[in-house]
DNA sequence: TCGAAATATTTTATGCTTAAAATAATTTGC
DNA sequence: GCAAATTATTTTAAGCATAAAATATTTCGA
């Protein structure tokens, strides 16, 4: 067996070490940010241009779709990741179009159940048609055959961020 | 060997294998945006808690950082993938505060150079020094072994949506 | 050379996004 | 039973993002 001088077998690195996890760590991040900019410039384009429609707007009909008897309002914030005040104008404006419908709870006069509308489940079908079509064709030239190992490598990546932002 | 009744080896795929195909491009789709999305709000709420500064305002100053002798102000908007629109009141907002400056060309009066002040580069360094180790500590958890694996499929996947916005 | 096309940048209108404060209703603890 | 804490939602202020139109300048071509 060799000199064991440095570096032990797992953790503590050495500074090297460090370093280039660092640099690694850097370009994971840049790239990661660069597909889903791309992808995400792309399908709110196409939104636009095909159905006058942004992401935000469709995000909360997709959430809706598999919730036939509705869902508590609050719960919108939590699945889509984003603000509660945010939601507030968009969820006001999909009202307005008759996409959906907001009605306040008789059990507690603070809450409201949204629910989509027939039509805007019907506008909802047609506009994910077309969002999952957009998709294969900018992911096409990816091979079929490594998506599977990408998720995966994506959903360790996803629980290791998310363990980190629980503890702390 | 079995029967080759259906599914040739390569394509084209038969409707069971292009169904998994497309909601196995989906899953991507949403595991991509989903690590982006917390990344991103974490790093956004540290830039505002610690240095009451946002990720265009340092990306821009990123960009600057390598470029000792300034950068033609179009070079941002093609290298940050945002509008040209949008960077007029960031870069506005950078010169107020001191940390660039924007200087007419001589040759070509319709071009400014934007160029990063000596007060400039000691901020962003010490924003980008933070920047690494916030990121370092969302990443903890991720194999440093497997860094690697990842960003190469990324830069796949890059490639093959940059491919795909080319061409069409 | 002079008008048209191209290029660089800003402006405008619209919408998303957050954080923090405000409002309103319910629950909890004494 | 009632004040205080909690919960659900909206409002406000500030900033980012886009697309499309406007402005100003330069380049190109007949």
């Amino acid at each position: 067996m060799a000199l064991a001088k440095e570096s032990p077998p797992v953790s503590p690195k050495n500074g090297a070490d460090q370093e280039a996890e660092y640099r690694a760590q850097t370009r994971l991040w840049l790239r990661l940010l660069a597909c889903t900019t791309l992808i995400e410039g792309e399908l709110r384009r196409r939104f636009r241009e095909e159905f006058d429609f942004t992401m935000p707007r469709f995000d909360v009909l997709a959430q809706l779709d598999r919730e036939p008897s509705g869902l508590v309002l609050g719960e919108l914030p939590k699945r889509l990741m984003v603000s509660a005040g945010n939601l507030t104008p968009i969820v006001d404006r999909l009202v307005e179009d008759g996409y959906i419908t907001r009605t306040p709870s008789t059990l507690d006069r603070r809450v409201q159940i949204v629910c989509m509308t027939v039509e805007g489940r019907k506008a909802f079908r047609r506009m994910a048609k077309s969002h999952g079509s957009w998709l294969a064709e900018l992911l096409a030239g990816f091979p079929a055959d490594k998506l599977d190992g990408l998720i995966g490598k994506l959903d360790e990546l996803k629980g290791v961020v998310r363990d980190s932002l629980e503890k702390p």
